[in-house]
Parts: structure tokens; C-alpha cells; sequence
DNA sequence: ACAAAAGTGTTCGTCTTACACCCATGT
DNA sequence: ACATGGGTGTAAGACGAACACTTTTGT
């Protein structure tokens, strides 16, 4: 029978726990959707692939240790970052009892980011990637979830894609977080339905003779949206 | 600036925490949604109303300790519990950094459920709760909108119903949960569309004369539905 | 002139919403 | 007989899904 630990007095008998976070961190670049994964250069599993984390230390919380350790690998600062779960089984990990918050965050790659060499980090395609350590697998499923459920609520690419961006790139992020295609006349009014888009008069020309338009996203109008509630179904 | 820590060797360097559970127990009582909480009987805020809390231990992972904290006020056992967010904020509790990992509980209050005298909890009428400690509003808040999330997603009302129920009782939760008004007819046809309930022929006799008939889930149908990923939209 | 991608509207069916009257029964 | 809550259907509008042709321009 389990002994009873409540909150009560005397805090300090209770057990401590090591406490750690582990980023999914997903990018888009303009075709596929990608993930971003470290090579492990220590015991256990060296040479495998997993998720970038770090230990909460006592001077930060959770938000401020994703921050970190993205930082670290990346270079980036004020990067979208949202908490998923926490991962508290005894055995996740077999050197010692680590529970684990999840964090995921989304960034632009064409912001060239400078990947910490130390890290031995790759970007790999989301449906291509790599099977990785521990739990860090059920991690990333979460955490997919979680996106296309983020997607369905709001429009994302303000994270995900460079400043300007064409239609059919918008349309590329959404059918590749839903592993769906969609029909490009029900897709566009849909969008132009939400207007929070600022047709620029711009054109890439790299993706046909014709070119096509560029887009920005309209910031104001977008929070306003938000703040209002509303729900972009796709 | 900061020192790193990251995922490397010599974990046993890293600092450690106190990491506790804290439950959002939701009920209903046919007509509005309840909030189960105790008045704290140690220092600090003692005599001060608060989620019912416990430190996770060694031997258990997140979700027991949870269980057992609810076991521990209410003597049930297999709640439906969900983990929701992870609050690691330094400053959160006074005493000593404690993180807290929050879940929400369903419960039927009609299960004469006895709660363990010790903890001095009461039920609250969900919109006419107290003040909390520390950052505990903000965990109920959190809650809340998974509640209502979880209700479109699913047909809640096994957890927080008796088994039987009338079609109404139905009604109230929902407007209970979403703090809104809906159309009877509309409603009707709704849920019965879903096809997940089973009309007994028998009526509850308490509320009217004419006597209203009371349903029950069908449990197998509703999970069918649910794993092939419907979406109740009310 | 043709190839290759961009851009654009309409129709049909389904779902959502608003709305009001009769029913069964106990008193 | 009447008061109380229970139970039911329909019409109008909004929304989602399916669908194909014209435009532009570089080669």
C-alpha cells in the first residue's frame, strides 16, 4: 500500500525530482514540413536521434528553459513556443527518474538559422524522420495533435512562413500538417473568407512564367480576429 | 547570463524539485456544474479555499499520484482524470518552489461519494466559487476551457451523469458547461443524431407530471464513433 | 504555338438556426 | 379544467464540397 503524501506541512521531506524540458520543433519549407532533431553525443543511446532538451534549473521556469535550450541550439530568440505534457513515468528514461515537459515551437527556416555545430542537428522530413529515444516518439505524435489542432484554430503561418509568402505556399503548410490535399479554388475563398491577408503587389517568379502573387499577413486585423474568437476551419 | 545546462552527462549534477499534482474536480448536479474544493488546514493561506493538492512521489508517476490525491479525498476510484498544464513558475507557492502539474477530474455527484473529513471540502456552484491560492485561478481557468474543448470533442456526459438521465439533465450540462442557452428542438436532434444514446422506458416522474424518459450512453456505439474521430458540435 | 502554373465562380447538398404548438398527467 | 413540463417538425439561410476553364508569359 502506497504511503499518503499530501500537502501538508513540512515540504522539505517530500522527494525531489530531476525536471527537464524536450522541444519538437517544427519548420516548414515551403514544400514539406520538417522537424528538427539532435544527434545524442553521450550515453545512453549515443549516436541516436532525439529531441533537443535541457534541465530546468533553479532560476528559471519551464517557459524560460524551452527558450534556452531552443536558444541554444539555434540561435533564435522569440521563437512561438507553446507547452505540451508532461512525461512523469518512473522508467522514461533508464539513467535516472526524469519527468519531461514537452514544448513545441514553430519556425520559419528561411530565417538562416545558424545550428549550433555541437548539436550535430538535422532538419528532417516530418513523414521521413528518424525513430528516436525513450518516449520521445510518443512526444512528437503528441505534439502533431496538438499543431494541427492549433491549425484548425487559428492560421499559423504567421510562424511557420517567411514574411511574404505566395497562396499555393499556404496552401503547401496546411496540406502538409494535415497530410491532406485541398482543392485550390475552395482553398483560396476560404482564406480570402478570413481576411486577415494583404495582397502585395509582388510576384514570385521562381515557380512559373506567370509568377504569383505574394501575401503578408495583415497583424492587426489577425489578433483582432483572435481576440474576437474566431475558429478557421479548413 | 545564464549557465547552460542542457541534456548531457552528469545528470546528477542538475538541481532538483518538488513537483506536486494539483485536481480540478468537476460535478454536476442536474442543473448547474460544481467545483469540488478544501479549505486548507496548514500554513501558509491556511483556512483559505484551494484545488486538492499532493506531492508526486518516488514511486509513482503523474497520473497516480493524482489518483491517489482523489482516492484520498473521495474515496473513488477510476476517475476520468486528463492531465492539463504544468505550472513551474518560481515564486508560485511561498514556502519553496514547488512545480505543479494540474488535472481535471469528472465526477457524478450522485455516486454518494463520502469525502474524508480531514480535508474540509465543499462543493461550489462552478460560477460562485471563491477566491484560491496562489495561482490556482488561473489552473480552474485553464480548466474550464479544456471542459468546454473536451465537450465538443466528445459527448461528455458519461463522467459527469448517472447512468440514467433524462434528456434534459443532458441539456443542463451543456449549458452548465458552456454558460449558454440552446434550443430544445435543436438540441434533441442533435444529440439523437449522434446516435449514441438508448431510450429506457422508463421516465423520471420528479420533475413533471407527464414524467420525462430517461436515457442511458451506449457505451459500445459511442466508443466506435469516438475512434473513428467524430466531432460533437453542439 | 505551346507548356506550365496562376487565378477565378457556380451549383448542389448538407447542416444550422429560428421558431410554436400539442401531449400527458396530477391536482 | 387547467397548469406544468415533455415532446416533436419545418422552412430559410449559411456553409462546405465538387467541379473546369481562361490567363499569362517564357521558351
Amino acid at each position: 500500500m502506497h504511503k499518503f503524501i499530501l500537502m501538508e506541512e513540512n515540504y522539505l521531506t517530500y522527494p525531489k525530482h530531476f525536471v527537464a524540458v524536450d522541444c519538437i520543433i517544427f519548420g516548414f519549407d515551403g514544400d514539406d514540413l520538417k522537424i528538427l532533431l539532435v544527434q545524442r553525443n553521450f550515453e545512453p543511446k549515443k549516436g541516436e536521434w532525439s529531441l533537443m532538451g535541457g534541465f530546468i534549473d533553479d532560476k528559471e521556469n519551464s517557459d524560460q528553459a524551452a527558450n534556452r535550450v531552443l536558444n541554444t541550439l539555434t540561435g533564435l530568440e522569440n521563437i512561438y513556443l507553446e507547452q505540451l505534457n508532461t512525461y512523469t513515468e518512473i522508467d522514461r528514461e533508464p539513467t535516472a527518474r526524469i519527468m519531461s515537459i514537452s514544448y513545441y515551437a514553430l519556425i520559419n527556416i528561411q530565417d538562416n538559422i545558424q545550428i549550433n555545430e555541437k548539436y550535430s542537428a538535422k532538419w528532417f522530413d516530418f513523414k521521413d524522420r528518424p525513430d528516436l529515444i525513450f518516449d520521445h516518439n510518443v512526444m512528437v505524435k503528441d505534439a502533431v495533435l496538438r499543431l494541427r489542432r492549433r491549425a484548425t484554430t487559428r492560421p499559423i503561418g504567421f510562424e511557420l512562413l517567411p514574411e511574404k509568402f505566395t497562396m499555393k505556399d499556404l496552401q503547401n503548410l496546411y496540406e502538409a500538417i494535415f497530410d491532406e490535399k485541398y482543392d485550390k479554388r475552395n482553398f483560396t475563398s476560404k482564406i480570402n473568407a478570413l481576411d486577415v491577408l494583404v495582397k502585395t503587389n509582388e510576384k514570385d517568379m521562381s515557380s512559373s512564367k506567370k509568377g504569383s502573387f505574394l501575401y503578408t499577413f495583415d497583424e492587426e486585423k489577425y489578433n483582432k480576429k483572435i481576440s474576437e474568437g474566431f475558429m478557421f476551419k479548413i
